[in-house]
DNA sequence: CGGACATGCAAGTATTGACTTGCCCATTTT
DNA sequence: AAAATGGGCAAGTCAATACTTGCATGTCCG
């Protein structure tokens, strides 16, 4: 399994990340083009099929097949060991 | 300000982090003597402070000068800023 | 079937980042 | 004052990583 917080490390992944949280569920292609134009962000479809699969290593991605496409969904769980590793005392 | 993120992404700083969870407010050389006992990770001085730097630009330490001690204290509050990105919706 | 579409694979480049090495400065101790 | 102690600075090395480039594979639609 693929290391959780390296994976947080790259700010593209994090838009990502940021792009799923509103929109789940989607292709390679939709999340290319609104990376470009919601994070202004220019990256090419390669470079991001390479954060999708760090991402999804890391489990904070899962992936679906449907026919040619593969839809992407969000899944915080890895997120939360952060927060039990040094958050566990909240005010 | 540094990038929280990075700074989390070595398995070094966070055991780092780790150990200040655990006793809070250490110097240099007690971090480098605590890291190699009992995490078993041999790193120098100096690639400790180098760290440490890290940590502290990122906010997730703070520094206090006594002296010729330096003192190292924790802060998890960039940690919420995770938290309240992606974590909003507990179950 | 043939072409367009969505994605995958792999080698190469280039940048970043962790660590080393060697020397320096300030504070304390004797 | 001199030695010991705690820490800092900076250039260089080496490995990890982000990105590019070019081609390959599978699926859908006419």
């Amino acid at each position: 399994m693929g290391d959780v917080f390296k994976a947080l490390a790259d700010p593209t992944r994090r838009a990502i990340l940021d792009e799923q949280t509103e929109r789940d569920g989607q292709t390679l292609f939709e999340i290319c083009a609104r990376l470009a134009t919601k994070h202004k962000m220019a990256s090419t479809r390669q470079a991001i099929s390479q954060h999708l699969d760090v991402l999804e290593e890391a489990e904070l991605i899962t992936t679906r097949r449907e026919g040619r496409y593969k839809f992407h969904h969000l899944n915080t769980k890895p997120l939360r060991h952060i927060v039990s590793r040094w958050l566990l005392e909240e005010k």
